[in-house]
DNA sequence: GATGAATGAGAGTTCATTCAT
DNA sequence: GATGAATGAACTCTCATTCAT
């Protein structure tokens, strides 16, 4: 197969690839190195050449997710002139699609023994998440449009609504995701603390959309 | 140890118990079928008379948590003569307690190599808890107090808001877990949409319990 | 099932029973003597009381089996007033007979796994039937119509062309069984010393019955 | 032992004779694949990269003696110029010698445990007889001195009668082999409708040459 | 860098057998 | 006679990891 001398950094990616799919195919547990190293047509040693061991390369897997998942959150959160309310609608709608679209990585969290997976990449997601989570909360306290006491504490519910994996099945139909998405809008506003009006204003939008 | 002849169901419940001690000291993977029928003092094929394998005992281990977790949950919800912001403070405070003060629980899903049943657990015990939480909503919505649109969205989020598992380390120092409780109420209340003036009385009685 | 108490010969026939029913379908390494309790619905211990082991099930399957294939074969050697080419080829129908119209033989012994049964039933039904072939052959002999030279090594070369256990799965279809008795017969008839006159009548007849 | 790297093909064959060793002395069930690997001095794990289980250990053994078997056999039927009779009785005297001679071999059927390795080969060696026999027979049809009407059946009961797997413990004095050997030349020369004067010469050859 | 045969501890699981009730 | 929970040694097989080539 590929088995030429590659890039370091091509191979490393190869091989984490490869594990992803294996593991979406068979769960963690059931995935040996061999089954790997065998998927992308190297031989058993050289997969020590690019991790310490298999759980190295599992770390490497969580990384590489969380950061696909939280990569574009962060960018809205960071687009200078946008009012809180907004980015933070936007970063809902982002973060949404990133799992909705991406069909490997649900039938990766689906799989029966990636239990552990889900588990690790949404801690780190979420942990990724909070801080830019904040940063939007705080600009809208300062626009006066949330009265949150605790920004904080807030950005770590939000994060956890946002739970990346689907608790829900939500993804399921277009839908259930409609109507989740409507109620998950209304009630993080509210419990931001907005007014009834903008409240009323962005479920029309989500509405209207769908 | 405890060879003699045991009543079945006791038996499993030994197991269960020791396996749950073992895999808070150990992990999940790293305990062996072996270690647990040393715990219990019975021969390794005993353990095969009450679980079909070792992922049969994981399964049940779930339940068992599961439902000691939800248990009390559900009690409060079907009280009779009791206001929907009273009971759903009053859940908010046996959940919070039931694994705050159950150490062996903290430090079971603490370990690593326990994610997987930290998730299990979490999901399992969010669904048991949606439909209590549902028709607590309800009563709410009945009461003029809560001005939610879909109660079976927000039922849920308020499960996964007070997911089980110590999703910010929150039960480590009591001050956090104040302040966590302080800014969960707001949160929630809001999101519910009570008024201010009840989630202002809320948070008051937060604050002076502590 | 049938767990009231019974008369000791009439258990271990419906042991037995039970375990050649599931050696046929699942061999015999892959029977335990659970399998064998349960099917007949005593407990575990129960079998104990009728067999010494395992191994010593096996032995009576292997003799209750040997003796239902010899049984008819031996009354016809030993029925008075018949000439021995006659006695010789009823003998070769009876043992075809025996295995061909009990299918549950069949299956048990083609069953992979019960290789060892067929070669131990083989070599017992052999063991049985030589005596008795050897006395037809004797007679033939003094009748003038066999010339053989070694009535003993005769007999052991029938018996094991007879073998019980369908060698070359001939009894699949019907015309490959036709085929196979009147060459059977040619063959022996000839091995024996029959002058031609003979061996031509009695394939004929064969032929004409089929 | 012989831990160091080895040819792929040699390990196998290492392994495989050492399992013979043990089949013989302890019979199959009660050979373990750690004892091989003990034997051979390799680990655990090296037994399972050159087989499946130990069920595919077993085939290999199995082939491999029936190949042994039969090779020597089958040279002699594919010699050109030598008469169908002469081709017969040669085969018979390989087959004959090659597992009178290979004591390894009578010790490994004989073991108790050792019957389904008995059936096994014993069904194989007969498939991979048949072909050749049968092209000798037909030869001797060609010559004239084989007047059988069916030479594939008959192919199929000299082939069963040579039974390499020593049914009537016939190895087990040069006296009684010499006995058994003119009994079966003369039975099987008569079967396939030789004259009186070939069986009466072919005879007197076996007798003499003792 | 790459190979892949070799490692070997240890896992889960089975099952013939026993014996107190 | 009958029970069935308990036994426990022994099994096959796995797989992350190493290292000489």
């Amino acid at each position: 197969m590929s088995s030429a001398r590659k890039a370091p950094a091509a191979r490393r990616a190869e091989l984490i690839e490869a594990a992803m799919r294996l593991f979406a195919e068979k769960g963690l547990d059931e995935t040996a190195v061999s089954d790997i190293v065998y998927e992308v047509g190297v031989a058993q040693g050289t997969f020590y050449l690019y991790f310490e061991s298999k759980a190295d390369l599992v770390n490497a897997v969580v990384v590489h997710i969380s950061e696909r998942i939280v990569e574009g959150v962060e960018r809205i959160a960071d687009q200078t002139p946008m009012c809180a309310v907004e980015k933070l609608l936007r970063m809902r709608d982002e973060l949404l699609s990133v799992v909705s679209e991406d069909s490997a990585l649900l039938a990766f969290f689906h799989r029966p023994g990636n239990e552990a997976f889900h588990d690790r990449v949404s801690r780190d997601a979420v942990r990724l998440l909070v801080p830019s989570l904040e940063r939007v909360i705080e600009q809208g306290r300062t626009e006066g449009v949330f009265k949150i006491s605790h920004p904080d504490d807030a950005a770590r519910f939000i994060a956890a609504l946002q739970d990346v994996t689907d608790p829900f099945d939500v993804f399921a139909e277009p839908e259930r995701l409609g109507h989740h998405t409507e109620a998950l809008t209304e009630f993080v506003l509210r419990g931001l603390g907005c007014d009834e009006a903008t409240v009323a204003r962005e479920i029309e939008r989500v509405r209207t959309r769908a």
